[in-house]
DNA sequence: CTGTTAGCGCGTTCAG
DNA sequence: CTGAACGCGCTAACAG
């Protein structure tokens, strides 16, 4: 069609190590040690290869460094969703840690299907990570046998289990809606309502909620599944068909604080007191749980801390030292706010 | 110290394609083949070789294959933040298009520091990344050099520009922060504020919003620079300070939603009339917009579009087919809301 | 349809 | 302190 000289012209070759090499009159290897290992090299060659280095643009190649050193200095982390903050702060404590040690950060989303969970470790191990963190501590057989004999250092995270695959940092979901269970009953809520997904961990807090409720002699919770897709909508809504399809209930449990918050908003919006005609209790002690009016009681869970954890879990592992606990229960806590 | 019979033992080796080769009795070209094209491969032949693939559990390793075949169907994308939910979108429209091409997501944060992008292009260069999405149009001399070295595809986001290093999928930050100017002065503000960060793309909105102010003979704008660490409350602090330093000022606009809603939230908390008293303003079209009451005025862009222009860009560029379009203006639109 | 021959660019032995 | 050989596991040509 047109006839311009030519295309930016993919350039042919990049520079190799082997390039430098031959230009500062070393051999490869002397130049790989300048990258490595620089204290191994006079300072006298080391300095001339170093300006051949830069004068000649030379990148390493990481994927042949990989494939020969059997260290790709990548970590894979699979989230359900990386587009509503409940998880960015996971990833963000593992991010800025893994960084600073020269780790990337490679992302899987799953949009909360084990099917693709199951696929993208397959990828992942296939792209030969040095480690991997995953969501949650439910996954297929196929999953949990790929990462045993693959050997590679694997953190679970978000919930316990008795039978982690290799490593854990997380808290107990269950005890943590137990725990709201005994607060909203203790302070004078009867019929209560459980709002979230029917992911695993959400399903852990309704089941703590309902023993404790049970344990109570309270009446079983109403528990109103709402589609993921937009936080503060599926909070607005569920507050709505709570006030009038169950208009006995007098307290709420969101799943978290963004869908807590949805449903604060709306309430104001309405004019619905919160606590007088409805108590509002969120989950994660994200910002927005503060900011709200009322500001929202929530359960505090260490979402960074979580992140920081598996990294640092990771690191250990990978200079070899030894771990002093592979499993990390990071707790949490009732926070008293306003809204109950 | 102990003497456990063997830590874990980690196995020896991974299964090779050679292993599974030896196994079926064919040669290992032959299962690369049944692997990337079955096609190519009698159906015999074909389905013993995949039995023993899939009872010997053999995983490709793509750190071999990316380097013999110098396409390691990975994707680089560097942002400011990943824990706001700004960059979440595009992220979230990149992986999905990608995800179903076979492609994966590294991710490298910036902390909105130039340096650190420097760093990471290099190390994602290093990796052979078939692609590259940045943040922005404003990069080091270094960065750009290296990447048109490499001559690696690359997309440029969130801004415009008449030099971009090679794709582009974006907006006019000054035009919109210019329209809002104009919006807000046709609506009869006279005394504006600005807050919001001081990264590139928020200077080119405040500087467009000047450009309108002036072009009407109206006061030049307040600039508020917060700090990005928690958004929310940025908002809050902001009005704060607008309202007992900056009376005058009858209208805000802010960096982003969820800034422009903790102005919201505080002004509802202090029983501030919006706008009777201020006037908000918002960027983005967050959900959070639609949600705190009033609702937000603000400049509607493609957060996610922007990902999936992106995606598709690189992906036919892999591919080998040219480009229809090279630089995509995605544009914005002024989203009238309540809070105006 | 199948196999053979070459590297991809580097790190890891081991010698000097 | 420096270098030579070898192989990491795979794909790309070509050949049969």
């Amino acid at each position: 069609m047109s006839h311009k000289p030519e295309p930016p012209a993919m350039p042919t070759r990049a520079v190799t190590k082997e390039d430098v090499a031959r230009a500062a009159g070393v051999s490869h290897i002397t130049v790989s040690r300048v990258i490595n290992s620089p204290e191994k090299v006079s300072p006298a060659t080391r300095e001339r290869v170093e300006a051949f280095i830069a004068s000649m643009g030379y990148i390493p190649n990481l994927l042949a460094g990989g494939l020969a050193s059997r260290r790709t200095r990548i970590v894979a982390a699979i989230v359900p969703t990386i587009s509503h903050s409940i998880f960015a702060e996971t990833l963000r404590g593992l991010s800025e840690q893994l960084c600073m040690q020269g780790y990337q950060l490679l992302l899987g989303q799953t949009n909360y299907s084990e099917e693709a969970e199951t696929g993208l470790v397959e990828v992942f191990i296939g792209r030969r990570v040095d480690g991997l963190v995953l969501t949650g501590v439910q996954h297929s057989p196929m999953t949990r046998q790929r990462l045993k004999a693959a050997g590679i250092p694997v953190v679970e995270t978000w919930d316990l289990t008795d039978t982690p695959i290799d490593m854990l940092a997380g808290f107990d979901n269950h005890a943590a809606g137990r725990a709201m269970g005994d607060y909203l009953y203790q302070k004078g809520y009867r019929r209560m309502a459980f709002v979230g997904g029917d992911d695993p961990r959400g399903m852990a807090r309704v089941a703590g909620l309902r023993e404790s409720l049970r344990h109570h002699g309270a009446a079983e919770p109403v528990h109103l599944v709402m589609p993921m897709g937009a936080f503060l909508q599926a909070g607005r809504e569920a507050i709505g068909r709570l006030l009038t399809q169950h208009p006995e209930v007098d307290a709420a449990f969101f799943s978290n604080d963004v869908i807590a918050a949805g449903a604060a908003l709306e309430c104001a919006r309405r004019g619905i007191a919160v606590p007088g005609r409805i108590a509002l209790a969120g989950f994660a002690n994200l910002e927005i749980a503060t900011e709200v009016l009322p500001a929202l009681t929530t359960v505090q869970i260490s979402a960074h801390q979580i992140g920081l954890t598996a990294a640092e879990m990771l690191l250990t592992r990978f200079d070899g030292d030894p771990l002093d606990q592979a499993v990390h229960d990071l707790g949490y806590s009732i926070l008293e706010r306003d809204s109950t």
